[in-house]
DNA sequence: GTTCTCACGTCAATATAGTTGACGTTAGGG
DNA sequence: CCCTAACGTCAACTATATTGACGTGAGAAC
């Protein structure tokens, strides 16, 4: 009689008492987040990376020529948390860094080829989780997702 | 003429370009995240705990008596992962742990009076989020809610 | 009753992602 | 020309997780 301590990973979604109304959602929010990017981050494991390298591979794919001071301002962590990853990212090849002749002050990242496929890998693994739910709701509920993840979002 | 690198902890809800459809949604979760738990995360500070101590604090909260590893399964990381804050959280009164007479094998955790004060404080600053955005679309926009994360929370 | 086994729980060492502090470099304004 | 402040890097530390090793106790085999 074997127990499952083996597969751990799944993580249970909980079948908790519910205390409050809103316990549900709290946990959904939690989970909803797992479901998202365990895909994405099982991927990068295979290439050597994790959720920082890609944040910095996404933000440089949608922002080429971007300054290192304004990579941290869009992350919102510290330019000595950046500088790890992104410094792996460079060696790899996956980023360029030049500075133009005349601004001479700060460094432009850029994807390589390489870096654009791996960053758009890894968030094709994201956007289909989000797909296939916004499928199975259509339209309106997609819309209606993204109108409470934009009030909540606004909570800094 | 001051630099605004003080209030990074706002972190910009980023208005980076478009590569595809989905990106705003994927930002979204991302941001919406950061949005629930920021309030409670900067209360749990101010009483010197964090993030796992309230998972930990969740859980217990919603079944009483539970053994450590009932709770590992729940919280889906290691016993030694969870050993550190669960000894906080004793050693701080917030949570007991008795050993029944006759299952003496387990620990049965059950949380103080002043852990429940604390359980309670922060998840209501996370429940306070939700329900602000989830007056703001009316229940059909909020079941829709629901039912877009409980497709992406399946996703393990 | 003794002993074997295994779940439960703890301790130690390591990895990863972040922080703050200190420092060199470069651009631009007195 | 030099002072200042932004840019970027290096080093040290903290927090949260991991895996590995180990002690303890309950229940089964004998």
């Amino acid at each position: 009689m074997q127990k499952n301590t083996s597969h751990a990973a799944g993580l249970h979604r909980a079948s908790l008492r519910k205390l409050h109304d809103l316990d549900a959602a709290l946990e959904l929010m939690y989970y909803g987040w797992r479901g998202m990017t365990l895909s994405a981050d099982q991927y990068l494991a295979t290439v050597g990376l994790s959720r920082p390298h890609h944040r910095i591979l996404y933000v440089v794919a949608r922002q080429p020529d971007i300054s290192i001071g304004a990579l941290i301002e869009i992350l919102g962590i510290s330019k000595q948390a950046v500088n790890r990853p992104l410094n792996l990212l460079l060696q790899r090849k996956l980023l360029t860094s030049k500075r133009s002749p005349e601004q001479h002050r700060s460094k432009l990242l850029r994807l390589t080829e390489a870096g654009k496929r791996v960053e758009q890998r890894a968030s094709d693994h994201e956007r289909k989780v989000l797909r296939e739910a916004f499928d199975r709701v259509g339209p309106p509920g997609a819309a209606a997702w993204m109108a409470v993840m934009g009030v909540i979002a606004d909570n800094n």
